[in-house]
DNA sequence: TGACAAAGTGTCCGAATGACACTAATTGCT
DNA sequence: AGCAATTAGTGTCATTCGGACACTTTGTCA
């Protein structure tokens, strides 16, 4: 059943840029076109948001569809309206970026056939439409986050050593920070619980293991708390 | 001449959030509604995105046709897509927010009929639709962006004094500042430039004025400048 | 010329930032 | 059993930055 308009209206889609950390290597996942236009080459996951579903909505559904991506975080990042950014017709995109740990979710991606896969965020392949923009616009939207506010733990398994810590803010921010300082500052901030379990990787010294405290984060916020690094 | 889609789409609106700052306080444009719905209301201005326009063409056009606005500084704030947002039918809005300098626009604002209005941004009256979202979210933004970017001298006049540009920090932000460490730290940007001129009003000392130099903050930019308060 | 009003100016203290190097704990190999 | 390898974990000091604080200067107007 066909839907008739007054007035041309564009398409309306949304798209994500999923951000996951593999080891110290910032990853973003992105998927195998299979149809035209762009057939074959890499895009970010997303699709047309339907009609009775918010835009939280609509990536979600996209994410748990293509991805098999459940509860992420999510946040709104820009909207792109560029006339000619579809060469079908006009088609205006809401992008998000997100922010998953790797060990929860590799596996869907992994598996599921060769359309879907985790590249290094830094240097990804040949991208469809305008989606190289969207991901840069991402990265730099995460680096300015990460920066004041606690949005980093996102891409972190629950438990972590602080090392992994300084890792994610190293590759992210794409600068090596000193250790004693990073600790220093991240510990004073009261918003790490350190466990009774230990981290054995290696012949090495175990390193602690430590959960964020979201709770704590709001208290904090409340009290018109200034996070920073 | 009707357009027919397969699948339905949702209309696609631009709306404004345009800041102008009077004699130290915050204000608003917004614009009486003529139609149903919310018929007399008080709205942001916008409307619906044309077929062969980006986003931001959108917008601009519809400050000028609204209200005389030109060349403002404009940058997109977020998307709205709540399913009932608009009683009639799905729209999609995306907002923006715009800074301008009522010295220059006051004019055409206050002249065009009664339509078009300037209120206090904190204050304002009943909204139509979920405008009082946008416009809280734009604050929020503005006070936000205020703190680590130069836009505020978007709001103020081309020449300026230190005490108006205190003003104007006081007023987003809603916190007295200290005018010693605040002159202390805005010359140190090395950003403004004193002009040969002063600003004289009521009988008491006139005060130097200066205007901001986008060329320099450029530069110091691309050295990996950090502009704060 | 004197009263008024805002402009303009410097110091000091405490906190935060950033540079910097060694010891502790564990594993694997011989 | 002990030694080599490897990462975890820890404190000080010098410098910079942020915030509190009050008086003098300059012009206007009556």
């Amino acid at each position: 059943m066909p839907h008739i308009y007054e007035y041309a209206r564009p398409a309306l889609t949304v798209d994500a840029v999923v951000f996951g950390l593999d080891g110290g290597e910032l990853k973003v996942l992105l998927i195998k076109r299979g149809l035209e236009p762009f057939k074959g080459r890499w895009a970010l996951p997303g699709g047309f948001v339907q009609e009775g579903e918010t835009l939280d909505e609509a990536v979600a559904r996209e994410l748990e569809e293509e991805a098999g991506l459940r509860n992420v975080f999510l946040e709104q990042l820009f909207t792109f309206g560029s006339v000619t950014r579809d060469p079908r017709e006009r088609v205006v995109s809401v992008a998000y970026y997100a922010l998953v740990n790797l060990a929860d979710h590799t596996t869907r991606a992994a598996t599921d056939a060769a359309d879907a896969r985790w590249f290094a965020a830094s240097t990804p392949p040949r991208l469809a439409f305008d989606h190289a923009d969207i991901l840069a616009m991402a990265l730099t939207r995460l680096r300015g986050k990460l920066r004041y506010q606690p949005v980093g733990f996102e891409l972190l398994p629950e438990k972590f050593t602080l090392t992994h810590l300084q890792q994610l803010y190293e590759s992210v921010l794409g600068t090596p920070l000193d250790k004693r300082n990073f600790r220093k500052k991240v510990l004073g901030f009261d918003l790490l619980v350190p466990l009774d379990e230990t981290f054995r990787e290696g012949r090495h010294r175990p390193a602690q293991l430590f959960r964020f405290d979201p709770a704590r984060y709001q208290q904090l916020v409340k009290q018109g708390f200034h996070f920073e690094l």
